[in-house]
DNA sequence: CCTTATCTGTCTATCGATAGATAGATTACG
DNA sequence: CGTAATCTATCTATCGATAGACAGATAAGG
């Protein structure tokens, strides 16, 4: 008897492994432990995502489409910039707040040097999705300056959020986190 | 013929490791490794430190003595808050110029929950030392803030600059870093 | 309807590589 | 001689990956 379908067997895996990647990154996902987690033996797991960087690779640009969508939904029921960037702060985090998890891309690309290509290439689309959509909304305050000049500061604002997380989780402190996007507020980095 | 005392030994290894920390991380430190690197056996690597958090965690001190140092004579022979600032973020920026490396902590901390305790302990007296100095640093500017709100804008800073690292090495692309912090010191962020 | 063939998903068992760590022999320095 | 440093050799554990078998579902041909 088949417990599950095909698709069902692939999300379950996918959650699993996200759950880790986000806690413990890249290198600590085992075909093992994945297979543990959701009741079959590794072998099986390797049958539906052949190697480890197809997993990775499959992981990252679900995160990438998932956050999109969700990023494409709050701009479309926007109450304006402000309001933006308060629900893209939460985004990151709430990651934090659930068992001190990191941004799946931002734990991939401290672990860059181990990552096979096609994984170093989601990781890469993530980041422009995010300064992408940051820009937009960047737009909607400062319609005068260039799209260059939009673009630069998406990017930096991404990088500013993206280090808060990291120095907060690394300190197991939310409280960091929360003060330094207060204090990107405060000198305007933030809208 | 002992072609090197202990302490050298203890400094080659240390070099070695820390090198391969900054370029992928503490997971991929290895015994055997870091023993062909520095022309010994593994054996001998675990005679110097004998696990591999004690290794992870005397690589993080040292990381912490040498840039306390350095900022240390900084502002010593500082020539204004801008000056020091200036400095600071080159830190960061020559890591990445150098092989697109991290620092040592920031990649550690992605790496958190693999970490030994005794390497955490040392990854949260890099980032209090980093704050302690920026706050120095501060003070010089905004002589009027309190204490409180020095330091969470010292946090602030320290949290942006290791994301603009981190997202520019993802990305492979210096240039990423070179913009965001431009950004930050337009905002005011960084004085 | 029935049988034969194919496909799907999982299993067991195993491969070679590598990890950190240790015991005990050996070498070299003072 | 004694001790400091390195060696050889090995252990256990885990890794990603593969081969081959098997049960159950599905589809095709008669």
């Amino acid at each position: 008897m088949m417990a599950r379908t095909k698709t069902d067997m692939r999300e379950a895996v996918m959650t699993a492994a996200r759950a880790t990647v986000q806690s413990r990154g890249y290198n600590a996902l085992s075909f093992r432990e994945l297979a543990k987690e959701v009741g079959i033996k590794s072998a099986s797991v390797h049958y539906h995502f052949p190697t480890k960087g197809d997993l990775g690779a499959a992981l990252a640009r679900r995160y990438t489409e998932e956050g999109a969508a969700y990023l494409a939904e709050l701009l479309a029921t926007s109450e304006g910039p402000t309001w933006c960037m308060d629900r893209y702060t939460e985004i990151f985090r709430s990651a934090l707040a659930n068992d001190n998890r990191m941004c799946l891309c931002g734990i991939m690309s401290a672990e860059l040097d181990d990552l096979p290509a096609e994984v170093r290439t989601e990781v890469d689309k993530f980041a422009a999705m995010n300064v992408g959509w940051l820009t937009k909304v960047l737009s909607l305050t400062k319609s005068s300056a260039s799209e260059q000049d939009l673009k630069e500061h998406a990017m930096a604002i991404f990088a500013a959020i993206e280090g808060a997380q990291l120095v907060a989780r690394g300190c197991r402190n939310i409280g960091i986190y929360d003060r330094a996007i207060r204090a990107y507020r405060t000198t305007g980095l933030i809208p």
